[in-house]
Formats: structure tokens, sequence, C-alpha cells
DNA sequence: TAAAAGTTTGCAGCCGCTGCAAACCTGGCC
DNA sequence: GGCCAGGTTTGCAGCGGCTGCAAACTTTTA
């Protein structure tokens, strides 16, 4: 995975091939194929940084503490992961950045966490898992935080990526309708 | 693009090559590759139904309109198109969702209307490009618009794809926190 | 020290995709 | 009819991603 970010913030993926990868790395190409399943899995595919269920996690959190803080809660976790490992995911996020075609692979990756999420504000809330609001409570939380990270590897500013997720999540429940109100405080 | 959808949906998408598709819709494979850039390109790459940029329809609709119901209102026109085209979509869908690799492209597709929606959305509320919230509402516009659209070739009841996509925004507009009321509304 | 179990590699081969140049239309003009 | 200019379609050669299989190699265990 180094080798492969290495090499792709270098000189661009598309100029990056699986044998480049694998030569960096001292195996054969092979071999790559034996640990991921697609070049781009060398770049996203590291293990994700779960334990527990989010179900589970999410069920964790005390029943008083409404539906989107303790969705924060139940990720804050993760999100810490992320920035204990800061400078890897850094360079991951910034090799995305200047590689469109990996965002998409970014969402599939988030898919199977999203379908997770499904389950886990179904039970929450008690609605069935069919339900639009799971599903679509699932999608948002999903893009929200993938849109807090993509502009806390971006912004210069060395903010919390916390504080981003928060704010975005805070947006998430207040609508957005009512969160645009630097708008009205300009006046 | 008929004949890679027909063939897809008979068979699933990777028992299907561009031999295949192009032998079905009678040209060379190298003919395809003139048209498509990519064989999922075959399934979701027709041309998109867009007029005017997304910016100016939004900023068309009167300033009192506030954001979401003025997104909604923007995006109208797309939204009767697809329900013009039901049974092409549907199938498109279907597609789509029993070939989960699909559904990336479908966002990779989807993110050039998104990065209208910024500028659409900052230009509207009078806040920088560069800033968080117009990126949010972008990719929360995205997510609720796709959401919306699963869900309406999911579910069998015959529901306007007009409404689900309304309530989808409803929540976005209220967010999530109030908009689970189902619960309270049970007791 | 030898067998068992696991890892790495080479090889052959399919498929997606591309650049290039030849073949083939098509419509307009003498 | 014959010819030319434009565009479209095709074949071909070739790269790179990816896979199944079986041989080579390494490590563990008894």
């Amino acid at each position: 995975m180094a080798a492969a970010l290495r090499l792709a913030d270098e000189r661009g993926l598309e100029n990056v091939t699986v044998e480049n990868i694998s030569e960096a790395a001292d195996v054969s190409p092979r071999t790559f194929f034996n640990y991921f399943a697609t070049k781009d899995d060398a770049l996203l595919g590291g293990p994700l940084p779960h334990g527990p269920s989010m179900r589970d996690r999410l069920l964790a959190v005390p029943a008083d503490v409404p539906l989107v803080p303790a969705l924060l809660e139940a990720i804050s976790a993760d999100i810490a992961e992320i920035q204990r490992e800061r400078d890897f995911w850094l360079l991951r996020l910034r090799v995305i950045r200047s590689n469109p075609s990996l965002l998409p692979v970014l969402v599939a990756r988030g898919e199977c966490a999203e379908q997770e999420t499904v389950v886990a504000v179904a039970a929450r809330t008690g609605l069935p898992t069919g339900d639009l609001f799971p599903q679509l409570a699932a999608t948002l939380v999903g893009a929200a935080f993938r849109t807090a990270m993509m502009r806390w590897a971006t912004a210069g500013d060395g903010r919390d990526l916390y504080d981003l997720v928060r704010e975005a999540f805070g947006v998430l429940a207040t609508g957005l309708a009512t969160s645009a109100p630097t708008h009205e405080d300009i006046r």
C-alpha cells in the first residue's frame, strides 16, 4: 500500500502499473493480486477500522441521545483512528483528490458500512429496514462524513477532523434550510 | 445501450463481454468503443438530460423560495424526463441494483452535476464556493436524489418519483433530528 | 530430519481498452 | 455515370488488469 500510494502521488495513477507497484514493493505482480483484488484496492483497500458492528455501537449510545449525535458518537472511534494515522490518510486523500476516478471506489468502500448504518438506524428508530428514512439517513451520513474528510484533507487550516464531522452532522441534524444562516447573520 | 442493458439484465454484468454487446448490436467491438469509453458507460452513459446549467436553473427560482424547495424546483425537469422514459430507467436501475459495482459509477456520473450544484448553492446563498456548506449541500442533495431514485425503482407501490424526491428533500430541509417523528407519532 | 502447511512465483490466457491506418460508406458536383 | 471529400466503421497489433493453476520455495510442527 505504501509503495502504491507513493508512486501514485509522484506520477499520477494512470502512469503507475501493477508491475511498477510490485517491483517497488519487492514482490511479483502475481503476489500483488494475492493481496489486492484490484489496483485501486492497493490505494484504498486497507482493512477498515472496524470493531463491533455499527448497529451495536449505535445501540450502545444512551437512548435519550438524539439520532445524529448518537451517530457521531458511534463513529467517533473511527475518526480518532484516522487522526492517529494522520499522515497516511492525508496522503491517501491527496491521491484520491488528484485521481477523481478513485472517488467512486471510496464510495464503494463506504457502502458496506452504509448497509450496516441502515440496519443501525432502523433498529434505533424502530422503523422497518426497508423504509425510506433509514436508507436516506445512512447515505446522508456517509456523504456528510466523506465531505468532511475531503475538506479536512484539503483545507490548510489545521482543523480537527472531529470538529469538521461534527459541523457537517450539525447541518444534517438541523437541516439545510436553517443551517445556511450566514446569509441572514451578515445583515 | 439497449443491447447492453438487456444482456446485463439477463445474465448479469460479469457474464457479458463487450464482444457480446457489440455482436447483439450488430457492430464491431471497435465501434463499441467509438461510442462508449467503458463497458459500464453503455449501461449508464446515456446523454444526461441537461439543458441550462444547474446554476442558472437555481438562480431562476424566485429568491424568496427557501433553498431546498428551490433545488427541488431546479431539478424537476430532470425528474419529469426520467419519468417520461420510465421503463428504460426502471430497467437501468434494476441492472444497477443487481450489479452493485455499478453504483459507484452512477455516483461518478452524478459528480459533474454535483460540482455544478456546489457553484449553484454558493451563488444562491452568497457563500464562497470553497465553504463547507455548499459542498455539503451538493453531496447531500445528490445522495438524497439517488436514494429516492433507487427506492422508486425498488418499491412495488407505484409512487411518483417526484413524490419520493420531495419526501427525501423534506428530510434534507428539516434535518434528520426532527424527521423521524414516526417514532413519537406512534405513541 | 522429514512431512505438513502456508506463501510466493511463473505461466498461459481472457478481457477491457487504445492508436493507427485501411476499408467503407455518403452526399455533392461535374 | 464517375469522381471527390467527409465522415463512419472496421481490423489489427498491443498494453495492462486480472485469474486459475500448478510448481517452487519457506516455515512450522512433530
